[in-house]
RNA sequence: GGCGGUGUAGCUCAGUUGGUUAGAGCAUGGGACUCAUAUUCCCAGUGUCCGGGGUUCGAAUCCCUGCACCGCCA
């Protein structure tokens, strides 16, 4: 029986609206999947889309709609999303398949055969919006501690799961495998978690005021707890009691890839239930970190909610992909901005990787007529810097550590670059004698693009196809993962740039693409409490100034905010000389979109009364620390 | 409030069990090259390793303490 490579997203919900967060953890999930897929080994990619739940139901209702036709339409949404995406996802499951919710069923019915749920009378202050219970102690001024709302006194039967008994085990699983739950901090969090008595868990909801969910087999008044409910896809979708071939085949997972904040259901909630279950755990649970856009938290209020579409179309879906997986070391928080993404774009791949493959296939056209020649000698720290590269792109993959995956194709590259300026093919073209090693260097470069073609398809698929044709290998076969598979006379395709430089005016473009402004523009000159709270005015202390060379009105100032430094450039050189302003406090936005001035980088701007063109700074007046906000 | 984490170059971060001149990428400055997408290659500078105290022959690293930020729980 051959064991498939199992590796899965969260379920989405389907009433959100597909963002950021939700192709992070998709595009992750596909890398990992295309990268085991093209070492020849058999993978089960799932996603799907999470359809129960009270806020499905009256999601749907407010648009005078059936939750069904409701939840149809946005499942569909985001498998459009992964299409575009180019997620080579191998299913798709959706919680309102009858394949889940009899699984759902089956499980509800044994776990309550056996005792393992129970039946108990819970006493609680529920808040209906929330769909939460509050404890007395919870609430705030006698209302719910999260949105504020009245509670109401809710005294009801429900059905609970015994997962409190699995406590010991659980922690000792966890001390035990110490890769289970990643990354180590996440880990440490749930054994915190775990340090407090751990209660059972209520896995219903009376259909009284939620109906939207599978109902329980052994009571028809209720329906499962959604997250009860959700979990079970990761078992449904492979075929368990539905599919013991397929199923045994692919559970237990490889790796459940998830956002860190459904942390504790994955890794206390579904351990529990596959325990009790009697099937073994995944593998691996993996937290990753969550975006921030442009510094701030992404949020609807702020109107900074980035559509990926959109940041596809704009720079390019390989390169947007690519960005993700490259730009935050996973598992840790990352920030968003067109700044970031420009930068890694043209450093990495216009720069670095596309001139790269620009210079080679250029060469190979100019002195070899475009056939790729034979090698009579192998470069021997190309060989063993591209077959180094390779294995330590498998190897941290394996954690998953997709950034630093991604830095070993972008050190390979240097050092081909670095090989070639070394070998200075030009010169050798010049000289007849000199003509073998011409070859070999040529063919050197090529076979190591071969190599790095091989690390980029996963997770740029259509730019790792484009580079097998251009070095005149059939779309697809990536060839022997030794040194030595690019096949000699076959013709190389020369096109145009693979990542084409962003300039600064395309980039204004892809700025004013990706954050849209200015349409509902203020009409009474009057603006929001939240309009103000937009701006973050720090006080700052002036540690660093200087003029800016060809400039009469820039200085270049590095500030002290307390928790960081930066550097702005200000318009105020006309008003203050650099040694007058070191060592004073200042008030300045901290977050400004970056800016370059004269070609300095500008991260900020301060607060200055204008005087008739004399400026004032605008200053604390007693001495008090940098970073403190201003209200 | 409880538990945990972080603070290192202008920015993002790496620094293994304490051990030479504290590193990388980006940004900045200088030089080289011309095959290449004004690309690439080489060289250079910059650090109160958050502050204070302690252990030690020796501390970014270990201990105590203060400050700032973050996470989980309440």
């Amino acid at each position: 029986m051959t064991k498939r490579i199992y590796i899965t997203t969260p379920i989405y919900y389907v009433n959100d609206k597909p963002h950021l967060g939700h192709v992070y953890t998709t595009v992750a999930a596909d890398f990992l999947a295309r990268y085991h897929r093209l070492e020849g080994r058999d993978v089960f990619f799932l996603t799907g889309t999470d359809e129960h739940g009270q806020k499905a139901e009256q999601a749907a209702q407010a648009k005078g709609q059936s939750t069904k036709e409701h939840v149809d339409f946005h499942s569909a949404v985001f498998q459009d999303l992964w299409k575009k995406m180019n997620v080579s996802n191998d299913d798709f499951i959706r919680t309102t398949e009858e394949r889940h919710t009899k699984v759902v069923q089956n499980v509800l019915q044994h776990l309550f055969d056996r005792g393992e749920i129970y039946e108990d009378v819970y006493e609680g202050w529920y808040c209906v919006p929330d769909e939460r219970f509050w404890t007395e102690k919870d609430l705030m001024d006698g209302n719910c501690p999260e949105c504020g709302r009245k509670v109401e006194r809710i005294k009801e039967k429900n059905y609970f799961f015994r997962m409190g008994k699995h406590q010991p085990w659980l922690i000792e699983y966890i001390k035990k495998h110490e890769n289970y739950i990643s990354p180590p901090a996440r880990r440490n969090e749930v054994l915190g978690f775990l340090k407090k008595k751990l209660d059972d868990l209520c896995i219903s909801r009376p259909k009284s005021r939620m109906a939207w969910g599978v109902e329980l087999p052994f009571d028809s008044d209720y329906v499962s707890y959604v997250w009860f409910d959700a979990l079970l896809n990761y078992i449904s979708a492979p075929g368990y009691q539905s599919d013991d071939k397929s199923f045994s085949e692919i559970w237990p997972a490889h790796i459940h890839l998830i956002g860190k904040d459904i942390l504790t259901t994955h890794s206390v909630y579904w351990s529990t239930m596959l325990k009790d279950m009697g099937l073994p755990l995944p593998q691996k649970i993996f937290a990753h970190g969550w975006w921030t856009i442009e510094g701030r938290k992404m949020s609807k209020s702020l109107g900074n909610v980035v559509d990926p579409v959109t940041v596809a179309e704009a720079v390019g879906l390989d390169p947007f992909r690519y960005f993700l997986m490259r730009e935050v070391p996973f598992g840790m928080d990352g920030d968003f901005s067109v700044e970031a993404l420009v930068s890694r774009i043209n450093v990495d791949l216009a720069n670095n990787l596309g001139n790269l493959v620009s210079r080679t296939l250029k060469m190979i056209a100019k002195y070899r007529g475009g056939s790729i020649p034979s090698p009579h000698g192998v470069p021997e720290n190309l060989k063993t810097g591209a077959e180094q590269a390779a294995k330590n792109y498998a190897s941290h993959l394996e954690t998953p550590a997709f950034h630093k995956a991604l830095e070993e194709v972008i050190s390979l590259c240097d050092l081909v670059n670095g090989f070639i300026m070394e070998s200075e093919p030009w010169k050798l073209a010049k000289d007849e004698s000199k003509s073998e090693r011409l070859d070999d260097v040529l063919y050197g470069s090529a076979e190591a693009l071969r190599f790095i073609g091989r690390m980029i398809a996963p997770i740029m698929p259509d730019t790792g196809a484009k580079l097998q044709v251009m070095l005149g290998m059939e779309e697809g076969v990536h060839g022997s993962p030794e040194w030595g598979g690019l096949a000699p006379g076959r013709q190389v395709k020369d096109g145009d740039a693979l990542f084409p430089r962003i300039d600064d005016k395309k980039k204004e473009e892809i700025i004013k693409a990706i954050f849209p402004t200015g349409e509902d523009k203020e009409e009474s000159g009057l603006i929001a409490i939240e309009d103000v709270r937009k701006i973050d005015l720090r006080t700052a202390k002036i540690v660093k100034a200087e003029r800016i060379e060809k400039s009469k009105k820039l200085l270049k100032l590095i500030v002290d905010l307390g928790f960081e430094k930066r550097q702005i450039v200000a318009g105020i050189a006309e008003s203050y000389s650099p040694e007058e302003l070191v060592g004073k406090q200042v008030v300045v936005v901290a977050n400004l979109r970056p800016a370059k001035l004269m070609g300095v980088e500008s991260k900020g701007m301060l607060l200055a009364a204008d005087n008739a063109g004399k400026l004032s700074l605008i200053g604390a007046i007693n001495d008090v620390n940098g970073g403190l906000k201003v209200l």
